[in-house]
DNA sequence: CGTTTTTGACCAGCGC
DNA sequence: GCGCTGGTCAAAAACG
């Protein structure tokens, strides 16, 4: 496979926007479609908004579903070629059942020799003091994990809503601080907690076309979007960048670094992460 | 008192 | 097989 990644190519498992550009030119289209279902924005506090500075768009196909062990996610050797089925629609594609967690599988030896399907995923980067930023919806945690080569926990978090599997975690990236990794995985088919809602942030700001799509969004990676769906804005943003943290960083000095070392690490296939700059 | 968070234990997958 | 790691469970504690 080339270097350049593909991103109009709807066969790919996952799609890493390297630039604003990038995602608001040729991908951003399926990735609202994506999240137009899955993340609708909510207001959130000015203490706790962020500042989206990266994101990416993971398994685009419905029918190429990640599929992964419960440890190491995405490698890219088990997303190529396992089309076991379409990873869509949403309830009955709980992973274990209802009313069976997936322990008391475990103990009942079901699943056994049979891969977990991934949900889509998707993952944010953005610039915060919160780790958990409000997105409208109602999040329990239910773990937190030390995360190796980094002082800053991951922590894991589950839709409260009955049925909804969807599940993110958080993180902080170890070399900054302020960014904190948020990967959602899974759809939403169920409303907003109406105990958050409020009016919507972006409606008077955007025109019918524009918040039908921006309100997919949480409302931090929603500004993020106004602030760079100008075309002006493009060259600027393009400079938002990434880099992986065991390759040699002098190759990227000239951007904005952002160093991610954990979640996405974990979730991007290395092949991706060629920088073409 | 119901809900959420904390945290140690457990399990599966992977690499060696 | 063994150790490491990521992800999840679930009891206890904390919180509102």
């Amino acid at each position: 496979m080339d270097d350049q990644v593909d991103h109009k190519n709807t066969c790919l498992d996952e799609v890493i926007f390297t630039s604003v550009a990038d995602c608001l030119q040729s991908s951003l289209e399926k990735a609202f479609k994506f999240s137009l279902y899955n993340y609708p924005c909510q207001p959130i506090s000015p203490s706790n908004m962020g500042q989206i500075v990266n994101y990416r768009y993971l398994n685009l196909n419905p029918n190429s579903p990640i599929v992964s062990s419960s440890s190491n996610e995405a490698d890219p050797k088990e997303n190529v070629g396992d089309k076991s089925g379409p990873m869509e629609d949403h309830n009955e594609g709980d992973q274990h059942g209802v009313g069976e967690t997936s322990k008391q599988l475990r103990k009942q030896g079901k699943g056994k020799g049979e891969k977990k399907e991934r949900e889509a995923r998707v993952a944010f980067m953005t610039k915060s003091e919160v780790d958990h930023l409000e997105d409208g919806y109602r999040w329990r945690k239910y773990g937190q994990k030390a995360v190796k080569n980094s002082p800053y926990p991951r922590s894991y978090y589950r839709c409260t809503t009955q049925k909804c599997n969807v599940k993110k975690r958080v993180e902080r990236s170890f070399q900054d601080p302020l960014i904190v990794i948020t990967t959602y995985e899974g759809k939403h088919y169920h409303p907003i907690p109406s105990t958050l809602r409020g009016p919507m942030v972006g409606e008077n700001l955007l025109g019918h076309h524009g918040s039908a799509i921006l309100h997919s969004f949480p409302r931090y990676h929603q500004e993020f979007l106004m602030k760079n769906q100008h075309p002006v804005n493009y060259q600027s943003a393009g400079t938002v960048t990434y880099q992986r943290c065991h390759g040699d960083s002098t190759n990227y000095s000239n951007h904005q670094q952002v160093i991610d070392c954990g979640l996405l690490q974990d979730i991007v296939p290395s092949k991706f992460l060629k920088h073409e700059s």
